[in-house]
DNA sequence: CCATGCAGTTAACAACTGTTCTCTGTAATT
DNA sequence: AATTACAGAGAACAGTTGTTAACTGCATGG
């Protein structure tokens, strides 16, 4: 199926993910809209222009970033809407899903936070695509809820979009806390859960 | 009461309202992290060092971005919280006064979109600081609720986060499509108000 | 009325940026 | 074995950046 790659080709994606590695990391400090194509060479140690084997332009390399951080997601979005057990489980699996990945992958969560709202617009527009799919397949997961009986479709997408939001919040609550002593990460994933917990009673008692 | 200012310091803080105005101006295609301090004073038309006249650095204008921002902003939150009629009048009228002051200051409204997971950890600081002011005052107007009946403190902080979070989260959709055609903005504001109307409701059976 | 303070200017600096063109070595193809 | 394709290097470009220093003119306070 998977065709292997020739020496050279395989160089060369070392070398893409290196970039987008080192990328990843200066992010961590400033604005993709300020990250210089010169800089992120400078950490992989190649010349600034093997840049442009890779890729257009920083913002291209953004976009590219936004795939490998969003787009691995969305098998582990499905297994946490559509697992089984009655809604507080879920939100107790959803919120510890989140804080693991936050704790795995700091970078790519703080990447998305950072650019979902930021100054480059085909990036901007490639986090808006991918979230619009992830609140699309959780409108899919939670029409087969025997609770979404009732609710129309319009309802059903307002409401995956907030679990969406709220997914994201806690999110960038979790990474605001990543240093911060223990206590304080639980104090986070508490006022996650429940605001969760109110919106999922919300949804309960929509109709009539 | 407020001392009339002299020519001298008139002039003054005149250059610096125009300082921040072109910076704010320039931010709505950019981050601040890379907004250049040069490039200000171009835009504004005086010499780059006169910026240090009003600004240790372009960290510090943002920071006092935010305060423009944001600070003059709690008087709205107070009687929008604490207003009269049923929830959904509340509803209503909360989204209204979000969508006229997007279209009023939508530039303000963008930097703190942008810059509250911006890549300038100061004004992220500043940013944040405002929200948990914010999220204090519309717990202390919510408590003021007969529906608060029976809720402790730790509660009502966490209901007024995600109505604050959700707040901002509104400002930024109307952002978004503020050039788009009015039926999408409308659709927009539907949604905006459906989700604080399922807040509201798990607000309403969140005890027993 | 004169001396001081200070907002804003001018000039210069070393360091940095994105981009172009030319070149090199080597893997892949024939 | 000879040829081609192409990832990466190297050098040079014009333009930008933040920051320093010494200055000028004028409103202010004595």
């Amino acid at each position: 199926m998977s065709h292997t790659l020739g020496i050279r080709q395989a160089q060369k994606q070392k070398t893409r993910q290196a970039l987008l590695d080192a990328a990843l990391g200066l992010l961590e400090e400033q604005s993709l809209s300020s990250l210089g194509l010169r800089e992120v060479t400078r950490a992989v140690g190649v010349a600034p222009t093997a840049f442009y084997r890779h890729f257009r332009s920083t913002a291209d390399l953004g976009v590219a970033l936004v795939e490998e951080a969003l787009g691995s997601l969305h098998p582990m979005i499905e297994d946490t809407v559509s697992a089984a057990g009655d809604s507080d489980e879920r939100i107790t699996r959803a919120v510890d899903l989140i804080a693991r990945h936050v704790e795995r992958y700091p970078a790519h969560v703080r990447f998305i936070a950072r650019e979902r709202h930021g100054g480059v617009q085909p990036v901007r527009d490639a986090i808006r695509e991918q979230l619009a799919r992830f609140a699309e397949e959780v409108k899919v997961a939670l029409a087969e809820h025997p609770e979404s009986e009732g609710w129309n479709d319009e309802d059903l997408l307002m409401l995956a979009g907030l679990y969406v939001d709220h997914m994201l919040m806690a999110a960038s609550a979790f990474l605001e806390a990543l240093e911060a002593p223990e206590a304080e990460r639980e104090r986070v994933a508490r006022t996650a859960s429940r605001q969760m917990r109110l919106i999922s009673i919300g949804r309960h008692h929509w109709l009539g």
